[in-house]
DNA sequence: GACGTTTAATTGTCTGACAAATGAAAATTG
DNA sequence: CAATTTTCATTTGTCAGACAATTAAACGTC
């Protein structure tokens, strides 16, 4: 564990690198005490705020935790599932929002990952998951949801989809992907009709689940993404319509 | 912007949530500067150390960049796809190691999302790409290759496979998935028999895709995974055996 | 032995300071 | 006047020392 004192620009980024590779490469294992930052200091021959900026910055990546107190200090801290969701999500929602990610690309992408799914939700599915599919279905059914509500609600029905899955690694992978697109996918405005398709697809794929026929929710998942897609695509020249008669740029 | 000044145990982490609320909410546009420390620390009513510690965990998700000198500062950084790579490849492989994933668990769901894939890799394949995964195949039949570079030539064909895809979505969102997956795999020892079944398999996949046949692709992933198991579960065998005679806990 | 008190260790924060980098403005020079 | 050099102000990076808040262990008291 050891940095390079010729560079004194970037000692706390250094100092960070130095713990984040004992870490991952196991030499700190989880839940041990790291030394105290006055320790720290002295050892990489830095100050104590230094040692402060370069343990923050594995705060931020949830790879240690910060205790006060006589037996306090940063310990290594187990990366749980729900942390790294959090992660996940910001990371993705950023990269869709900052990089013109088209909403064809984004969609293909979590449509694709999700019909990766479906044979294993359609095996291990639990009556837990198949009922909060079925709540959310009725829930999308009820007249007067807003769009942002109805969205929402479709995100939960996908991830109650996903988590049947019973893989956690798949449920994590796939969390960045669907939560994501929500701000997307708020953009679409949802007339009765298409929200009726939109059920009537969700039924037809909780049932398939229910009747652990993989292939068949699968196929209507397929459909679910071409359509889908053409909803967006709607919104889209509608805006170009509109763009064009205002006179706008 | 607010932070909650009624509790001054997280103010640093209260700063950070604050500032990455306003990035993620599009009210910080892209190369936008933040203002000084200075500045920041009057704002909120802290002391620059605290913002800075602040400032090093947005840092520390990419989230921001510094530069130094009379027009510098902190800037909103354009979260770049090889910048969310590595946080990816770190977070997913510090959550197989940390959580007790079993191999059986993380094979399942890269090689689900792998399959995902498929059809869209034999639908756009690049030359390039093709030659990528031809190149590898050929490596991996080489005799005397260490196993850790056989598994890396492995890595790099399932990537050229991924990116053949053509969606820098599914790309990151597998990145981590199968890079993550290195160092289980690394725990396999190859027999030369098991090689030459994997290198058949792989020309397979590569033919199928370069004659845009994503089903048979798909079909060859499945029966690769299969066997990956089957390779993963003789090592497990083996050691639970040696384990025994050896009398060790 | 049970319970309250003290104490030491540790993190969180603050103040003030200096060094290094960097671009802009000012001064100099042809 | 134009080009170049110098100076300077701004900003981040780091340091030193200090105090407050928190926490658990050690200690003393009943």
């Amino acid at each position: 564990m050891k940095i390079d004192p010729k560079n004194p620009a970037d000692l706390s980024a250094q100092i960070a690198k130095a713990i984040r590779d004992a870490i991952i490469s196991g030499a700190l294992p989880v839940d041990e005490r790291l030394p105290s930052e006055a320790e720290l200091a002295d050892q990489f021959e830095v100050s104590r705020p230094t040692v402060r900026e370069a343990l923050k910055r594995l705060a931020a990546q949830s790879l240690i935790r910060t205790q006060r107190g006589a037996t306090g200090g940063a310990f290594v801290n187990r990366l749980k599932f729900e942390d790294a969701y959090g992660q996940q999500i910001t990371t993705s929602t950023l990269l869709l929002s900052m990089n013109e990610i088209s909403f064809a690309t984004a969609c293909e992408a979590r449509y694709a990952l999700e019909r990766a799914c479906a044979p294993l939700s359609a095996k291990r599915r639990t009556a837990d998951h198949l009922a909060t599919m079925r709540a959310e279905t009725h829930r999308q059914a009820q007249p007067g949801l807003t769009d942002e509500a109805f969205c929402a609600s479709d995100v939960a029905f996908h991830r109650a989809l996903v988590d049947a899955a019973g893989n956690p690694v798949l449920s994590y992978q796939l969390a960045g992907a669907v939560e994501a697109m929500q701000p997307l996918m708020n953009m679409i405005t949802f007339s009765a009709r298409s929200r009726e398709r939109i059920v009537q697809m969700h039924t037809t794929i909780a049932d398939a689940i229910e009747a652990t026929d993989g292939s068949t929710a699968d196929a209507i998942l397929a459909e679910l993404a071409e359509y889908t897609q053409e909803l967006a695509q709607n919104v889209i020249s509608q805006r170009e319509a509109a763009r064009h008669t205002n006179g706008a740029d």
